[in-house]
DNA sequence: ACTATAAATCGTCATTTTACGATTAACGAT
DNA sequence: ATCGTTAATCGTAAAATGACGATTTATAGT
């Protein structure tokens, strides 16, 4: 029997940080790129060799790279005609952050 | 100048694991779903009270709602015509040990 | 039986996402 | 200057998502 009875208190929201969290869920929300971070959290890591861990073609990969990066969990290193890619902790640590503030209001 | 010679080491990968933190990440996606667990973080609530706060159309947070029930985030404890919503904490625990997970390997 | 209420569902539409193959761009090496 | 290689981009198609208003469902009260 769970109480419904919240006293309809006036939430401080924080539109920028909901945003923030959305934003970065959204973007590891795919198993694929959830397995891109996961190599990647075992250190940088060259497009191709991604190719071949993922099994997804080519340009597919790269998509999924490139929403990581746009949503600043990943850097990219380009050395042409190779790019080397890596995690950036300070993102997921951010993340965790936000989920626990989310939690604690 | 990162390193991309990370040895090309035969991953472990948990599928299902990877699975499961996509599908908490997907669910928590979107600002109007966050903004639903900050509240449900206060204590259960009624969909109507919901409706309110958000400020979307009532069928669309009851889609909403569905997809973090169907995600395991929320429970629905229905006494018509009022349903009341409540947080499942253990989901946050789960998704919060498979954010480490992911990190650490 | 009827009414009122709250939440779910339906139908629809526009937008976004995911995936692929093909092409292009950018450089290093020959 | 040409060739190879790697990653990004383009074009496209199928599917999923997000939003809304309208409708339906299910119950408690009268």
């Amino acid at each position: 029997m769970p109480e419904c009875l919240q006293s309809l208190k006036q939430f401080h929201f924080n539109d920028a940080e909901e945003r923030e969290l959305a934003a970065y869920a959204k973007a590891i929300g795919h198993p694929a790129r959830v397995r891109l971070i996961r190599i990647l959290a075992g250190g940088g890591c060259l497009g191709s060799d991604l190719v071949g861990q993922i099994g997804l073609a080519q340009s597919t990969v790269s998509e999924h790279l490139r929403v990581l990066k746009e949503a600043g969990l990943v850097h990219a290193e380009v050395q042409h005609p190779r790019t080397c890619f890596t995690l950036k902790p300070e993102a997921l640590d951010r993340l965790q952050a936000l989920l626990v503030s989310v939690r604690a209001g």
